[in-house]
Formats: structure tokens, C-alpha cells, sequence
RNA sequence: CGGCGUGUGGCUCAGUCUGGUAGAGUACGUGCUUCGGGAGCACGGGGUCGGAGGUUCGAAUCCUCUCACGCCGACCA
């Protein structure tokens, strides 16, 4: 390839919206483009590298079992109604009408279409397990795209569905995959763990993230010192390690507490802790109003409200919900009085009794103990995990790391099967639904996810798995030509080899060409200048160590040629 | 959707407060000199100053509305 005719713009600054360094990287190298918020489009050297990873999940997909299919990007309303989620998904869902005023939505997912696909054409046990996989393109209405390609609002996902006869079938299904996953992020180069994770709105009964460990990373990741457990902060498990508190709580006082609301305030004013505080938060569920306490110094997880209730969604109730709750405005609230159900986080079994909201306004009260003053309607963890807690599967202890989440499996169960009636005859001709599982990965954000792990201040270091080119020659001007037409015969004898050569043959200055060659990150620069030919070498710079070396010129093919080929994944 | 902020040549930005008819760097074209880590000089092309309306003799600049984009939050397969 050559250089000068490529469409392969790079730019000396940061572009003024990135953020992240692997999204001015993209920019700054002539990878992407944006086309409106959350809207790329990829440039020839950036689809070179994009399809290095589509190609690498592809083969491992295939070395599965999964059979590659192609389904729309528009998608039918009638479809999404049938599963129940046309009503529920909510504005990520881009809907629009056509001219007969028919619905339809741009695909965030394909649940629905490879279900209904399933349900006309697979009727019998003999035809599981199946595993059905597509590259494709989603869109999905982010409020706040950010990152680049990282979130973007169109994006290039590979998502496999599989269907089994049974659960154990689904089971061994999803390893598969998972062993899948482990070595596609492997091949590409990526520092990774795969956690535990909750498994969200898309339903189903466990789940696992792979996430690439990065400090822009957008979820929190608690993982063990001392065992292999890591898990979402949102899933992570919290161990009931408190003990049951000795004593007799004292009597519950109410006591006054003008404009004191926060704990800071509140321990500030009753002079105690907030080890001695209960935090009580209500949530909105579409199982009802409940109330949560947690430690003053602790944050209640939603996700695990969610869960205990089996609700569909938590979140914190609006001003108007406390007010009608509690009696009083936010700031009061307390298990005891409060006209909803109380959940208690495990934490509080450590404390006889505690301080907390009296649910009037500016009073709070003292000595509050459950099981005396109110009864709750349970215990659970409920609280988000912190550094430093106990590792719930071994003695270690947690910490929390920050990473990109480049791939989600899923065990669906029978969810989507059910509500859309994909079912098959087992042996002995009774109907039954298959139980399905979904696997996702992120392709253009594990792209980013490289990048974002392999730079430096010069720009992109690329594992060769993923560099749009492998090999950079760059001829330095001479007045002879001599160094042109040395580099095009090595551009060509590699090429024959299989290489993928980059000559960058512009009429540039030297420091133009090695600041491209660094910003576009291709793992091997081979220079052919004047002063090596004299001696008859090139000269060979490795982009991730900095190594040079000079080579002769009889040898340099091969030289390459085996260097690139030994770090193939 | 709430808070804050930004829209001026392809890119990065100045000019806006204090109204007088648009600039710099970079990129691009031509020529000369250069040529081993983003060269120098000269000349040149390129801008509805996000859009609409208003105030004014005159608006990038002031006012109103609007759109887009970014950051924080909430949200999130």
C-alpha cells in the first residue's frame, strides 16, 4: 500500500472534544471521523485494524461451532411487542414510523429476530444445540455518547445467540463461548478479566463482563487479592461477615435536629459516628415503594433492591414518593414510622441500635433497634461492595479496578423462547422451549480498548493482531532514488511473503515520516536512507520497545517476514 | 432530562467585555532553498463568524429565539 494515495489524514493536535486518550489517538492517526454525536465514520486505515478484530472473533466464533448469519438494522415493532419489550425498553430504542404509519426501531440487540428466526426453522431436538452469530451494526439512543467509538450511538457488535434442548445444554453452550471470549481478547493483545455481572434488563440467570483493564474504564470492578473472584461493583457480593450485636439496645429517643439532614450533619449534631447511623433510601420498583438501610458510611446498590424484589427496575424515589413515604421532605427518613416495607443491609445486624431519620421534618432519632421498633421485611446485601471488604469466596480482600467492558455473555434461560414460542419436539414429542443464551462483544470499542491499553506519547503502539499494517518502510529522499526503489523491492518481496507493508513513499522530510510512522502505531519501521544504504543495511525500529537494529538489505525480507510472523496471534 | 460551557477557513484557537465590515498557527497549492525526528522564505486559494429574527448609520461583537456539540450528573445489555 502506498502511503501517498491512502486517505489517511493525521493531525498534529488533539482534537478540542476527546476526552479519552485512545479517542484523540483515533482522531489524531486518521482512523475515524465523526459524523454526528455518537457517529463515526472509519477511514481506511481504521477499518484495516476494525476488521483485524472482526476477523480474529470471527474465526473463533467459527472454531466454536457458531454458524455466522446477517439480520436487519430496522427491525419490526411487532416483533418487539411479541417479547414484551417494545414497552419496555426505553428511549435507547429509536423508533420511527414508515410511510403506512407502520412502527419500527433500528436494532440496540437481536433478541427478537433471531428468536422469531429460530421459531420458524428449527422444530426438533436433533437440530440443537445451535449457536447463530453476526458482525453487524446496532444503534442504540445513548443520552450522552462519550469516548469516541467507546459509546458510541451506532456501533459494530458481534452478538451470538445459542439454543439448547435443556439447561445443561445451555450451560455447556455458554462455557463454550466463554472459553471463546478468553481467547479472542487474547489473540487482540488485551489485558482482561472476566467478572461476574448482573445480568441487567436483558433478563436471564448469571452472567459474566469481560472487561479490559483501563483507568478510563467506565465500571468499577471488584476483584480479589488473593483468589481468581472479580465481579461488577453491581453484582459483586457482599460477605455477612457482621456479628449478631450483643446487649440491650437503650430506649429510642426522639431528638430535635433543625435543618440537619446529610450524615455528615447528622454525626456532626448527635456526635456519633456514621458506623452508627443507619442511611435509609427509598426506592421506586415496579414491585412498589420500599424502603433500604444501609450504614451511614455505606451506598445502597440498586441493582441488588432490584434483584431481592425480582423488579425489573430501582431507582431512587422521586422528592414527591419521600414526602408521601416518609411525611417529611428528603433528609428524614427512617425505618421506623415509615409507610412502606424496610429492607435492612446484613451490615446493621452489627449494631443493637442506631441513629436515624424519625420521618418528620428536622427530628431524627436515637436508639432505634429492629425487631423492637419496627419489624423489617428482610435482611439482605444490599450495599455496593468497597476496597478493602472481604472477598466473599476466600479470605483475601477486595479491590476495585476500573475497566472497559469490551464482551457480556449471558444465560438467558427460557425468556425470549417463551414469549415468542420457540419451541422444538424433544425425543419423546413433547413440546418445550429452548433455553437460549446471548453473547455480545463490542468490536469497534475493543479496538478503542487496545489503544487505550498500548500507547505512549508519540501515539498508538498496535499488537500486531491488530495493526492496520504490520511492517512501515519508509524511504528517506536521496538525489539518486536509490532509497525509493530499494524500499518498493522490499515492500514487494514481503508483500510476497504475506506481509502487509505500509510504504510511506510521500516526498516528506524524515521527521514528518517517523512522527506518522509513531502516531499510527504499525509494530515495525523499517527505514532505507542514504547513509545505511551506503553500508548496505536497513535500519529496523520496533514501535513497542524502541529497539533498533541494522539489518542487511539481502536479509531484511526475512528478517521481517519472521518478525511479524512470530508475533501473529 | 437537569447543571455548566462552547460554536469564527480542514484542524487548534484569538477577536466578543468596550459595535466600525475577519485574524494567527497549522493544513492545502505554486516556486526557490532545504532534507535522519512534524524545515525556511515568498506568493496564493479557502470563512453564510452555527441558524433565524431584532436593535443600530453599521453586528462575529448587543438583545430574543433556536439548533448543534462538549463536560458533570442522572441514565445505560
Amino acid at each position: 500500500m502506498n502511503y501517498s494515495k491512502l486517505l489517511l489524514p493525521t493531525l498534529k493536535e488533539d482534537p478540542a472534544d476527546a476526552e479519552v486518550v485512545s479517542h484523540k489517538l483515533m482522531f489524531r492517526a486518521g482512523l475515524i471521523r465523526k459524523v454526528a454525536a455518537g457517529i463515526y465514520t472509519w477511514m481506511p486505515a481504521g477499518l484495516r485494524s476494525l476488521r483485524k478484530v472482526e476477523n480474529i472473533v470471527r474465526q473463533e466464533m467459527d472454531r466454536a461451532g457458531a454458524q455466522e448469519v446477517l439480520m436487519p438494522a430496522v427491525q419490526p415493532a411487532e416483533l418487539w411487542q411479541e417479547s414484551g419489550r417494545w414497552d419496555y425498553y426505553g428511549k435507547e430504542l429509536l423508533r420511527f414510523t414508515d410511510r403506512h404509519s407502520r412502527d419500527y426501531c433500528m436494532g440496540p440487540t437481536h433478541e427478537e429476530v433471531i428468536t422469531d428466526l429460530v421459531k420458524r426453522e428449527v422444530h426438533s431436538y436433533k437440530q440443537l444445540p445451535m449457536n447463530l452469530y453476526q458482525i453487524q451494526t446496532k444503534f442504540r439512543d445513548e443520552i450522552r455518547p462519550r469516548f469516541g467509538v467507546m459509546r458510541g450511538r451506532e456501533f459494530i457488535m458481534k452478538d451470538a445467540y445459542s439454543f439448547d434442548a435443556d439447561d445443561q445444554g445451555a450451560e455447556e453452550s455458554y462455557h463454550k463461548m466463554q472459553a471463546a471470549y478468553t481467547r479472542i481478547f487474547e489473540r487482540c493483545g488485551l489485558n482482561f478479566v472476566a467478572v461476574e455481572a448482573d445480568s441487567g434488563a436483558i433478563g436471564g440467570s448469571f452472567s459474566h463482563e469481560f472487561m479490559v483493564l483501563a483507568e478510563s474504564g467506565e465500571d468499577d470492578i471488584a476483584a480479589c487479592n488473593a483468589c481468581g473472584y472479580g465481579a461488577n461493583v453491581e453484582k459483586a457480593q457482599v460477605k455477612d461477615t457482621a456479628a449478631k450485636a450483643e446487649g440491650d439496645a437503650p430506649a429510642a429517643e426522639k431528638v430535635a435536629t433543625p435543618d440537619v439532614r446529610t450524615i455528615e450533619e447528622v454525626c456532626a449534631f448527635m456526635g456519633v459516628t456514621a458506623q452508627e447511623v443507619a442511611k435509609t433510601l427509598v426506592f421506586e420498583t415496579d414491585k412498589g415503594v420500599v424502603a433500604v438501610c444501609v450504614r451511614g458510611d455505606r451506598d445502597a446498590n440498586p441493582a441488588k433492591v432490584k434483584n431481592l424484589l425480582g423488579a425489573n427496575a430501582a431507582e431512587l424515589a422521586s422528592e414527591a414518593v419521600v414526602r408521601e413515604v416518609t411525611g417529611a421532605p428528603i433528609g428524614f427518613a427512617g425505618p421506623f414510622g415509615i409507610k412502606c416495607p424496610v429492607y435492612l443491609d446484613n451490615e446493621l445486624k452489627g449494631l443493637a441500635s442506631f441513629v436515624s431519620g424519625a420521618n418528620e421534618v428536622d427530628a431524627h432519632y436515637r436508639g432505634i433497634a429492629p425487631g423492637r421498633d419496627f419489624e423489617p421485611a428482610g435482611w439482605s446485601d444490599l450495599r455496593f461492595i468497597l476496597e478493602g471488604d472481604p472477598c466473599p469466596r476466600c479470605d483475601g480482600q477486595v479491590v476495585v479496578k476500573r475497566g472497559i467492558e469490551v464482551g457480556h455473555i449471558f444465560k438467558l434461560g427460557t425468556k425470549y423462547s417463551e414469549a415468542m414460542k420457540a419451541n422444538f419436539l424433544d425425543a419423546d414429542g413433547r413440546e418445550q422451549p429452548c433455553v437460549m443464551g446471548c453473547y455480545g462483544i463490542g468490536v469497534g470499542r475493543t479496538m478503542a480498548a487496545a489503544i487505550e491499553q498500548n500507547n505512549d506519547e508519540n501515539g498508538i503502539i498496535w499488537p500486531v493482531p491488530l495493526a492496520p499494517w504490520e511492517v512501515v518502510i519508509l524511504p528517506l529522499s536521496d538525489k539518486t532514488g536509490e532509497t525509493l526503489a530499494t524500499a518498493q523491492k522490499i515492500t514487494g518481496e514481503l508483500q510476497q511473503a504475506g506481509i502487509e507493508v505500509l510504504l510511506d513513499e510521500r516526498d516528506e522530510r524524515p521527521g514528518v515520516k517517523f512522527k506518522d510512522a509513531d502516531l499510527l502505531g504499525i509494530p515495525l519501521r523499517i527505514t532505507i536512507g542514504a547513509r545505511g544504504l551506503k553500508e548496505g543495511n536497513a535500519e529496523t525500529k520496533e514501535r513497542a520497545t524502541g529497539e533498533q537494529q541494522n539489518i542487511a538489505l539481502d536479509e531484511i525480507s526475512a528478517w521481517a517476514t519472521a518478525w511479524v510472523k512470530e508475533r501473529r496471534a
